[in-house]
DNA sequence: CTATTTGGTGTAATTGGTACACAATTGTAG
DNA sequence: CTACAATTGTGTACCAATTACACCAAATAG
């Protein structure tokens, strides 16, 4: 929660700048150690945490708003990001519109409005990610899929709705490129499915099925380090992955 | 386009009751006569054509607005609706921009602005809805899509879009209900899938996949009225078919 | 050098999708 | 009332895709 003069100064700076009522909230999935991230920050003097977000410029596309809030909060540019859903309940920031409502006149207080939020989610590759906190939070980092904070507002629906989303995107999209680094091997690209997924997948039929849409190069090296077998490396196919991006995988009917 | 007066009627009451620089735009499916339609509007005293749109207000959510707005295109409720993108460059209501620019001061000029548009698509019996214009029409009428007339602003984007997007629903969502009547023969209901995939598809092959999905009664009665043999109706299971919508109809993953 | 661990690979069975043809019913024209 | 034209109802054989499943190979730890 901010004081006063922050709220003010913030708020003098923000109304010049930004489009009224509408912001964006992002949802950046990433992925280590086999485990699926999300980033998150934690508001200052409260347990409460949130998705990174902002708000849109008076000129400014709204997929360059996106990229913009995201390079600030992880000092990537060129991030893979797909607007998923605008989320436009008119209580959708009650509580905190309650919370500073007192601080500021209603015509002056921006964040006394009602917001409507577009939501975009996010695949980075976790290494090149800087977590940075903004204004109102004291942290920002990742945080592991199976042991989530409390949400503030309804960030939880957008990141439910986020997964949910890429869940299904997985069945005609490829993925991986964002979210692996250069090099990898077949287990780890399995893991990660079985990550975004919450399931166990085979590993033979999971190899085939990946070969088969041809976005992938075997590399000749393997990756050692283990007690057994060493793996052989692999790296995207980029031409044909970006091809497979925009024809999609399955055909359907 | 309107006249000074029209427009700073229309404005007073606009900037009372609406959020700034949202709108919505609706891209509404019809089905008549093997063909499938889109609902558009006609400029006054122009040969521009749009798609039924409009703001939301201050404190109602977004799907309120976009049915709201519906109900007075088309005369019906509950219409089957979907958000499917933002459309949120700022140069995209650029000609209107210019067009109302000079009217009024640009402080006091709802349409001198930026609009963001959040895009809906629905889908509706023909049979029940009544077109009506709005105030900025001359014509409200269903067009084949075989036929579109020049799209004003970005709605041929928005049209497109909506169209891809349902072509993809298809692969995973029951569809039919919202467009066909009551009851049907499996011809009519093929003839609408390839209406929306514009590909002609195995009578055989689509009688056994549609009953597979397990959303169809099948009638004792049949339709006649050909000089052939007369084929058998088929109504929607309303349950089956809402959980269908709910879970997805393939499984992916 | 042996045990342990995980990766690499192929095949058979099942399921799902596609292609395809003939018999039945209705209306119409003679 | 009969023959014909149009379109529906239905089943099967083939191919493709998915699933289930087991053995051998390589790396490291001890």
């Amino acid at each position: 929660m901010l004081t006063k003069q922050e709220l003010e100064d913030f708020w003098v700076e923000a109304n010049k700048i930004y489009l009224d009522h509408i912001s964006i909230d992002c949802v950046v999935f990433g992925f280590h150690e086999g485990q699926m991230k999300v980033l998150m920050l934690k508001s200052n003097n409260e347990d409460a945490w949130y998705l990174p977000g902002g708000f849109v410029m008076k000129q400014e596309p709204i997929e360059t708003a996106a990229n913009r809030i995201l390079k600030v909060r992880t000092g990537i540019d060129e991030i893979f990001l797909k607007q998923f859903h605008v989320f436009g309940d008119p209580d959708r920031s009650k509580i905190h519109n309650e919370m500073y409502k007192d601080m500021l006149p209603p015509e002056n207080n921006f964040f006394g409005r009602r917001f409507i939020s577009i939501g975009y989610y996010a695949l980075v590759d976790f290494f090149n990610v800087t977590p940075t906190p903004d204004a109102f939070s004291e942290i920002c980092t990742w945080r592991d899929l199976n042991e989530l904070p409390k949400f503030q507002l309804d960030h939880e629906l957008i990141f439910r709705t986020a997964l949910d989303t890429l869940r299904l995107q997985l069945n005609y999209q490829p993925i991986g490129y964002n979210l692996m680094p250069r090099q990898f091997t077949m287990p780890e690209l399995q893991k990660l499915y079985e990550t975004i997924l919450d399931k166990k997948l085979d590993r033979r039929n999971f190899q085939r099925r990946m070969l088969g849409f041809g976005i992938l190069n075997k590399l000749s090296q393997t990756r050692k380090g283990g007690a057994h077998k060493a793996p052989y490396l692999y790296s995207f196919d980029l031409e044909n992955y970006q091809a497979a991006l925009k024809e999609g995988l399955k055909s359907g009917w």
